[in-house]
DNA sequence: TTCTTAATGGAAATGATTGTCAATTTCTCT
DNA sequence: AGAGAAATTGACAATCATTTCCATTAAGAA
């Protein structure tokens, strides 16, 4: 049972929610406040970066670390997935992989690992950068 | 036919390379500064991440990048395949995928995607750490 | 040995993320 | 509606890994 933490609407959550809603990419926590000024949302810097950490631990947005180290967020479906990503325009499909999660299970089994967790993404070109 | 930079050996990147070796898990470049050190082996900072990143450029050390957003390191074998960590003690093994990799050309054929690449990591607790 | 140029390293700069804390706002209770 | 406790906000400072700068050093070819 994960300690559901009290969670006020605000304005400000609300406009990160929406921009995350409306793009089909991962955003970092810097563009999408570019996003929030450029629409005429104010919203501290701070504050975009404190509404994503709470979106994350209740589990509706998806954070990865990119090579470059920075965080970027999108807004994911809640059943577990993985994400092909394109490398030029960054569009994201959410892909399912049977075939990895059993593998993952297995290989960590085999070394006796337990707790197992896992990180998959692929990368690619789209059909239309290609 | 990957254009072959020169490389001067040096006692720096001896140092380095070593150090790299004798560990059998992901270093950070402040952690590998920090072993250098308390071996007498004095390295500017800044050259330890100069010969870290030359050797990833030459394929002879893996990084990846972690939740907190460092890039750690590790020697490798030359062959592509993937980790299986403990996130207590960082032991690491290194794992084949048969499975993921035709996984991962599949998905992407699927969706038209092209130039594939794929990250997998595999995170849990080693049966020491149990 | 001489020379060209890659390599080094200390200090300063960069840039994302976090900490601080007073002011504001949400939401419950009356 | 009004009051009050507690969460939230935001401007600024602080942190910290990594990069940039640049003058000095040293590897390797001739
Ligand atoms: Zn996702
Ligand atoms: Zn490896
Ligand atoms: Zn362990
Ligand atoms: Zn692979």
């Amino acid at each position: 049972m994960p300690e559901q933490a009290p969670r006020r609407q605000t304005r400000q959550r609300t406009a990160v929610s929406a921009a995350l809603g409306a793009a089909n990419e991962f955003l970092s926590a810097q563009e999408i406040h570019d996003v929030l000024r450029q629409q005429g949302d104010r919203v501290g810097l701070t504050t975009v970066y404190r509404a994503l950490q709470t979106m994350v631990d209740d589990d509706v947005v998806d954070v990865i670390v990119r090579d470059d180290g920075e965080s970027v967020y999108r807004s994911c479906s809640e059943h577990h997935h993985h994400h092909l990503v394109c490398r030029r325009c960054r569009a994201t499909i959410e892909v399912e992989a049977p075939a990895v999660e059993s593998w993952a299970e297995e290989v960590a089994a085999q070394h006796g690992f337990t707790d197992v967790a896992h990180t998959v993404e692929v990368f690619g070109v789209c059909p239309d950068c290609a």
